[in-house]
DNA sequence: TTCAACGTGAACTGATCTGTTAATCTTTAT
DNA sequence: ATAAAGATTAACAGATCAGTTCACGTTGAA
């Protein structure tokens, strides 16, 4: 329970790679500024001067943070709506299902993107722009599937989803409940059959 | 005792007031955990010990401030959504052009109730129940509005047309856009018709 | 064995955090 | 006028912040 992983014989890709997943749920769970360094240092086990070997800045290291949360996240939905369904349509509205699961996890906590954006929030910041880049990411993916389903309105299609998703993901975790997910997925389900 | 706490409350609430109304820019443009006592002391033009006068801890003037927040935007928004419909259906799409007005407006800086939740977690803090107290009141309203239209699915409805604005809110602040409004306008549009 | 290279954590900056204390200035009521 | 009460400045706690320094332990090569 206490520092259970023994030091590796060098700091290398792995160590790093492995402060950073550490480092992920502190910063998610209690907030980027509530999240001082000594407590990085002493839950992933990586001393602060190896942290600073491999960081410049906090900043940096939250950077680095949210790039695995981005590859992760993107990687664990896409691919549970690819599992759900085979049609681009139906993976469409599967998205909402794996938002629901989602929001059943313990660790569910809403997105980490709109938190980041939330502490960081001066239009320049690094941490404010990488943060819709995750969300254009998830646009585009929209976008292939809803072109791929043969809707001409793909584009505004794909808008409306990733804003019901958006707002499925704040209330979900303002209320501690999973329904929005249900909630958003029949407002898709209206919107998918209105479109052409 | 009870005369000596009346003009306690009765001297300070000038000060007190004003205190709280000069603290809500600064909360809400650089976020709670970074904005320190000695900001809102200098920014206010109230030293620190007058503030911890009438605030036992810098919680205790958040949830203040977030009060004062939650009164002014519910005025502000039914105020605005009565001034541009006279019927219950127009005013809840009229909810949208309100929000497109606040949107365009320079201070816009997304929700302030999402961004406290967002800030502080926990699922017992006091300002995480507060932020979500403050949206409850806001589908009060809609599912008010809903039934007077003569929505049988009112409760529905008004969950579905706060989904939408929490949708918007978080990406026209991400995007630095106000384009969501309008978008989640055509989307209540399409649902206020559908639905019965 | 010896030496050099290097990653490491404890201890340290100096700044800032929330909150307090003490002395001084302003106001107000009798 | 005078005393009580309020509000202010200014300095001060004690903790914690981001980030740095340095002595130590482990390693590998000779």
């Amino acid at each position: 329970m206490h520092n259970a992983v023994k030091q590796e014989a060098t700091m290398s890709h792995n160590k790093r790679a492995e402060l950073i997943q550490n480092a992920l749920p502190l910063f998610y769970r209690n907030g980027f500024h509530a999240t001082g360094m000594d407590l990085v240092a002493k839950e992933t086990g990586v001393s602060k001067t190896s942290i600073y070997k491999h960081f410049r800045t906090k900043e940096d290291l939250i950077r680095a943070v949210l790039q695995l949360r981005d590859e992760n996240f993107r990687t664990w939905l896409f691919g549970r709506m690819e599992a759900l369904s085979d049609t681009p349509k139906g993976q469409l509205l599967a998205m909402f299902d794996a938002l629901e699961e989602w929001f059943l996890e313990d660790k569910f906590q809403g997105c980490m993107f709109i938190k980041a954006s939330a502490e960081f929030q001066s239009k320049e910041d690094a941490i404010n722009l990488q943060s819709f880049d995750h969300k254009r990411l998830l646009e585009d993916h929209f976008h292939n599937l809803a072109a791929e389903a043969g809707y001409a309105q793909a584009t505004q299609l794909s808008r409306e989803l990733l804003l019901l998703k958006e707002g499925a993901i704040v209330l979900a975790a303002m209320s501690h409940s999973h329904a929005p997910a249900m909630q958003a997925k029949r407002m898709a389900e209206v919107l998918l059959s209105e479109t052409n």
